[in-house]
DNA sequence: CTGAAAGCGCTAACAT
DNA sequence: ATGTTAGCGCTTTCAG
């Protein structure tokens, strides 16, 4: 085995080739101020030339950035969508977002998997920070909601973002208007002349929850509609609870002839128990959904959803955060992308 | 802004704490000999007190390893299948198996797209090796067959395994036996009967498309049937040229009673053609697709498919790449991973 | 079996 | 506007 250790072309073959110092050549690398336009150009020229690309290790031991963004999911949730093989693509999304959007900067993300629930994500989380120094982290849900996390985060005066959670608080808040989605969806089955919309929640444990929910509320209030507790399902997004709470929408004396789920889980679940009760979809229920997952679109009939703008939300947390290190000003507001309602064929007029 | 150059706590706070010397810390958290039982102890003991964590840019800058793999993937392909939203789960099995199997070994994943098509491929690996200097490089389909990579990482000495690329030569070979699946995808159609099968295959930059070919003749002919040029048609993986192979292989004068198409995209457009033709499946015409994406079970009907080990060989590269540094003995046989057929709806008896 | 010294490639702080 | 110096936290030599 070769000697690998040496690299092959560092700062100092620049700096010679170029006939200036290693501080020139870092300056110019770096984009600093105070090098003459010709010393630039004759720098860039020996970059060039041979194929110089500084060493992330050296920067980030050498000085006060380490051009990485650690992203952190929630393991068991994000194995068990590997496992399933359902495509869940939330990975798929943040990459396609925050990887690319890293890239544009020169940085890169690495992503890790920690427990909120355990005990150990304060060690968990330490560990990482502590082997990768990263300059920013990103917390997808439930993760930005966990007060052991943002703390820590806040203690070790690591800028962060949290994706989904909207309370304010340390840390950017990047999200999509929960509420006001939820609102738009509800509106969507109203407008087909449903007056009995029932709703699905998700888990409480996602601060996002409770803001689908008070979006269903005011739309059926604004409507005129009942909105009392019986059309009120609670759901934890896993498929048996779905199964649960659509069960007891569409057993109610005055039955829900729409539901909207928090997501698409649950609204599969939905499907189920519409098919076992022998009613039609859309004709005798109508379904909406939350997350615009691949399954939505092939499950049969296909679900009309409201799409998370997960790749946006990712890249403006990447962009935050390299942003933040570079000492740009915070946003004064938080960062609320846009959402989309997709129609498919899960949802029509009120039969009745 | 807080100084956040010195790290929390170094290898010299472990040593003053165990009242031992660099050295000795930095032997035992890396296993190496020479260390008595009792002086392990009080170092282990110390690490544990203060939560320290190895930086991983000093292990790198100061040694000769990284803990870094580097996995390497089709840039356009892939995001384009993020991109669709279509949940191509490639990555996610990647990572699955990959990430998982590197945390195990105190190892990272690094992930990066590069564009196996342009001119610059070799100056955009360079620049992630020289940035990275990883220990270890994953290559996947068609990066493995690409012969500008391959030599790229033999020259610079970096060990890398490729997955779904079977010739031999330079990094390790692991793959599924596709020859092998093609036969038992085949078998299984000429099982139910059906005399007529046909087939659709992948692109020629991957290897693997002719290795699937040969197992569907090996099976044709084994079992008496024709296999001639007609019942092939040439696809690239896309689903546009499933349609056009699709619907040569129907129109046949004694057309097709059933597929195997070399990708689920392919079997989809397979599936479509058949509707559009009137002719139901599995009933008019049968179809296995390869791959088993999630799209496979949401289609309808559901297809049968051949189920790649993504995860699986993932996990195996990344055990080989870091075995390979602590100076194992490379393995004297390409790892073969076990594939699965995984029956669904579109396979069924022949009606002809 | 253990320790001391040197240096990896870069940036920060301080000259000039 | 540029160069010099001193580390960053670890591993690799080399001495004992």
């Amino acid at each position: 085995m070769p000697h690998t250790r040496r690299q092959a072309v560092t700062i100092k073959h620049v700096a010679a080739e170029a006939g200036v110092s290693l501080q020139t050549v870092s300056r110019v690398i770096n984009n600093e101020p105070n090098v003459r336009p010709q010393v630039q150009e004759r720098v860039h020229a020996a970059v060039a030339k041979l194929g110089y690309v500084p060493s992330l290790a050296a920067r980030r031991l050498g000085g006060s950035r380490s051009y990485l963004i650690l992203a952190l999911n929630d393991r068991d949730r994000t194995i068990d969508g590997w496992r399933s093989g359902e495509g869940t693509d939330w990975v798929d999304q943040m990459l396609l977002g925050g990887m690319l959007k890293c890239a544009e900067h020169g940085y890169r993300m690495i992503f890790e998997l920690v427990d909120t629930h355990s005990a150990h994500v304060e060690r968990e989380i330490m560990a990482a920070l502590s082997s990768l120094r990263p300059d920013g982290v990103i917390l997808t849900p439930p993760h930005g909601d966990n007060p052991t996390i943002t703390e820590l985060l806040t203690r070790q005066h690591i800028p962060f973002a949290r994706i989904g959670s909207v309370g304010d608080g340390a840390g950017f808040s990047i999200s999509m208007d929960d509420a006001h989605a939820a609102e738009v969806a509800t509106a969507h089955l109203i407008a087909l002349g449903h007056r009995r919309v029932g709703f699905i929640t998700g888990s409480d444990e996602y601060a996002l929850s409770g803001a689908r929910l008070e979006g269903w509320r005011k739309a059926m209030r604004a409507a005129g509609r009942d909105d009392s507790e019986e059309l009120i399902g609670r759901g934890d997004f896993t498929f048996d609870s779905g199964i649960a709470a659509a069960t007891a929408l569409v057993s109610l004396a005055d039955p829900a002839t729409a539901i909207v789920a928090s997501n698409d889980q649950m609204a599969l679940a939905a499907l189920h128990v519409a098919e076992a009760r022998g009613l039609a979809v859309p004709r005798d229920l109508s379904i909406v959904s939350f997350d615009n997952t691949p399954v939505a679109r092939f499950s049969v009939p296909p679900l009309t959803a409201i799409a998370q703008p997960i790749a946006a939300m990712t890249a403006r947390a990447a962009e935050l955060l390299i942003e933040a290190k570079q000492g740009k000003p915070d946003p004064d507001a938080p960062s609320v992308l846009p959402f989309e309602l997709v129609v498919r064929a899960s949802t029509g007029p009120c039969d009745g």
